[in-house]
DNA sequence: GTGTCGCGCAACCGATTGGTTGCCTATAGG
DNA sequence: CCTATAGGCAACCAATCGGTTGCGCGACAC
């Protein structure tokens, strides 16, 4: 388990912008995977694409590898399942209460899941 | 059918910030449920912890209740399944891996990509 | 060798954010 | 009733953020 507790907000923050996670995309299916690429197909500059890669690189998301005159973005998947990792155990903890709740007043809870 | 492309947003936005996941935290486990209690739990004021209980709000992970003088938050799990179900169609392009966790929390990574 | 393309800084700017203090309302309790 | 406690709202502030322009440098093509 590596990822500290650093790593955890890098992960979130990198993921709370909206270009960022269109670039995470774009990265991830393989549809661009340089930053000129990717502000062609977002309406952004490409240095405003290279500090969103510089976040997403440095939450671990995605890893630049220079390849010539350019350089070329691939995604990695580990920080992402950790971040699932996180609501999951946060779900759990309330999904069990309203479990307890149900069975302290001797039914089940109804609709919990839709809010 | 809940879900848009603004409550995506809400959710990423509101797990962005630590304060912010420590108040969902606390508030999912049930040992702090009112701002006041919250705010005694963090290091920060009470009013702090209302604006961030706000955005939480809007982003449908809790929800207050008026009750005497007390405001009693509760957690709901739907929009942090959506967003596992964004991170798991985007990591099922590059990680098979994840692909299977999307589909333990009952989503497609299909067809849910968009945002 | 020269021109061009792509990249990586750095500076700068407006908007947003997280946080604070202050004030006012409403409920519970002596 | 009067007081203390819990909440909500608004104003204000420094810091961060997302984005831009400008510049210099290394690599490919001619």
């Amino acid at each position: 388990m590596p990822a500290g507790p650093d790593r955890e907000q890098a992960v979130f923050s990198a993921l709370a912008d909206p270009t960022r996670r269109a670039v995470l995309r774009s990265v991830a299916s393989g549809e661009a995977v340089t930053a000129t690429e990717l502000a062609a197909r977002l309406p952004v500059s490409r240095q405003a694409v290279q500090k969103h890669l510089a976040q997403l690189e440095d939450a671990r998301l995605v890893d630049g590898e220079r390849v010539g005159r350019e350089t070329r973005c691939a995604a990695t998947p580990a920080p992402l399942g950790d971040a699932i990792a996180w609501m999951t155990a946060v779900g759990a903890q309330w999904d069990e209460r309203l479990a307890v709740l149900g069975a302290a007043v001797g039914r089940k809870p109804g609709g919990h899941a839709t809010g």
